[in-house]
DNA sequence: ATAACTAACGAAAACGATTTCGGTAAAAAT
DNA sequence: ATTTTTACCGAAATCGTTTTCGTTAGTTAT
């Protein structure tokens, strides 16, 4: 019930707090039998030491802020858990907050964060952030983040991400190897970092076969919704002869065009190939089955909060800090919406 | 860069700490022009208070503990959201953690989480754990804590749930109205109350309708998994004739049964009707289209959070700490793969 | 003019753990 | 026998906030 202390532990014995404290620690200057009878009683007493005296006194509360866009979201859940699992074996906690990919939401929720005195902060960029002075401020302010796979290239810190631009490039490169020549791009909005990365990957393998690009065959969708996928196939579909590929920023908006497609009577992938990303769940169960890129949210998630939890020794020792950037490998992974080699 | 504290602003204004905190809360016995010069002060240093030391003196940490079985999972990420969400509201942050179906897990997370002084927990069961002593311990201690989704009737805490048995044996009796006569249950393990109640109220569907229950056509998905759904459903195929339903406890292993069935060359609805549970999204893109039973996981979550933060109030003024069981409402979402009224 | 209030502030003791810097005894060295 | 070590332990200051209980100066009442 009374919660028990160390002050409560040295009286029982007849020691002082500061001899408790170090026999739990092992520190030299105590002698062996102290030691086994304070660590006796401590055991038999259940004692955990007040974590908020503790943190207080060693100005570090154990606790990392994670945000993430979007938390019902397989890529998003996978990275949570990758976070989850290598700060618990660090000896770490994580809150989490949702910035509904809002700027404002953004801002508060890192506010919230830093109130808490979180040691630490995982962020992985809003769509509808464009202006970095927050995250620069906390990076002035010494607070150890890190961004995950949206980043922004304008802020200078430590990164996971995955190679877009090149993983964008080798699927159209695969597409091609297909056979495919004419090749639609659905993308995601303007802004952010991955999203143009992935586009210059595309522009870049036509451009390197030779395949005249046509800023025409490229289509937005701006919530990266199923139905965004199935709207857009049609248009591809009235806009276009001859298309025979969609390939499709997210297997969400993949998932809509396969869909669609099937109800058009197009056949995949003999009339088209479709191309999906991030290898979700669902890619697997849609029919046909749906090729797409891996993108290993959990790797990602361990990643991030090593290079954290690097950042924090740094600081810990009194080290410089070196800011770290990290490609997470991606791979691609056919499956039936497109042809065989 | 240097921490701003009470006592630095109090310094500055040549004032006490004392003054200057109760300035800042609005203490009644403090003049109104300290109180706005202390204010003013305080807002251009961007003074916020050290949680730590907050903490240590209100003996509360404004954090709560989540405890999921897993993160990566439609239905939990939606109460993962819902807490958050509902936490926020009221000021608290939230520390989620994964027991992974484990009961070692789930005995150490809870551990974590109390050595961090969390004001309180939320915990769904792992399917592992039939022994209470670890969270009647928590209860004894006084630590407030509400079970969601996967209860224990032999727990005396707040809960919430939804009606198992009421909704599978609705479903069922929907099942019946579109006629269908031998329906084939899929249930989850033995031992978690949800699929348990589940199973009864399918049981007494039948009964109700003078359909003899046949024990051979219910199986056990033991992982819940697609290819649980897939590979049962083979079994049901080869070990009867006419049945003409499968009801699945879940939507992951009802898409298996619909793969499954495709290949089997068997038309779904008209030979057998397939219906599944929870509405995950994947259920609105299967072909065809999933039938299945919302299972609102945000509103859990929210709801989750309110009785815990009931407790905690209660625990604040000293009242009696009263227990509350809600249940939260669900209902059929019929779509293309059962027969219509 | 004295007593009785009121208004406004501060001293100081928590909350628990950590750690520096001594201090005392016994053992070893001279 | 005296000095120097060594081995152990404790006092006390900190970390930053909160809150009780005074204290003082100034007001109002008698």
């Amino acid at each position: 019930m009374s919660t028990i202390t160390l002050k409560k532990i040295a009286s029982i014995l007849e020691l002082s707090t500061a001899t408790v404290s170090k026999a739990l620690k092992d520190y030299p200057d105590i002698s062996e039998k102290t030691k086994t009878k304070v660590k006796a009683l401590a055991s038999s007493l259940n004692y955990t030491p007040n974590s908020f005296a503790q943190s207080l006194r060693n100005k570090e509360s154990k606790i990392i802020g994670l945000i993430i866009p979007t938390i019902v979201h397989h890529f998003f859940s996978n990275i949570i858990n990758g976070v989850i699992d290598a700060a618990s074996d660090q000896g770490y906690l994580v809150i989490t907050l949702q910035s509904n990919e809002s700027y404002e939401d953004e801002k508060n929720k890192i506010n919230l964060l830093i109130e808490k005195n979180v040691d630490g902060i995982l962020l992985s960029l809003s769509d509808k952030t464009v202006n970095y002075k927050h995250i620069n401020q906390l990076i002035d302010d010494g607070v150890p983040i890190v961004l995950y796979d949206k980043i922004s290239k304008s802020v200078s810190c430590s990164k996971v991400i995955i190679d877009d631009f090149g993983v964008a490039f080798n699927v159209t490169q695969y597409l091609i190897g297909t056979g495919c020549k004419k090749i639609a791009y659905i993308r995601g909005p303007l802004r952010p970092q991955t999203t143009i990365d992935r586009f210059m990957g595309y522009k870049k393998a036509l451009e390197e076969n030779n395949i005249p690009f046509d800023n025409d065959l490229v289509y937005i969708s701006d919530n990266l919704s199923f139905h965004d996928g199935y709207n857009i196939t049609s248009q591809v579909i009235n806009d276009h002869d001859k298309v025979d590929a969609i390939f499709s920023f997210t297997d969400l908006v993949a998932t809509g065009v396969l869909v669609r497609l099937k109800e058009l009577g197009i056949a995949v992938p003999e009339q088209i190939s479709v191309m999906g990303f991030s290898n979700w769940f669902l890619s697997t169960i849609t029919s046909p089955t749906l090729s797409t890129v891996d993108q290993p949210g959990y790797e990602m998630g361990i990643k991030a909060f090593t290079l954290l939890y690097n950042e924090l020794n740094q600081i810990r020792n009194g080290e410089p800090i070196k800011h770290e950037i990290v490609e997470i490998a991606t791979k691609i992974i056919p499956r039936n919406s497109t042809k065989k080699i």
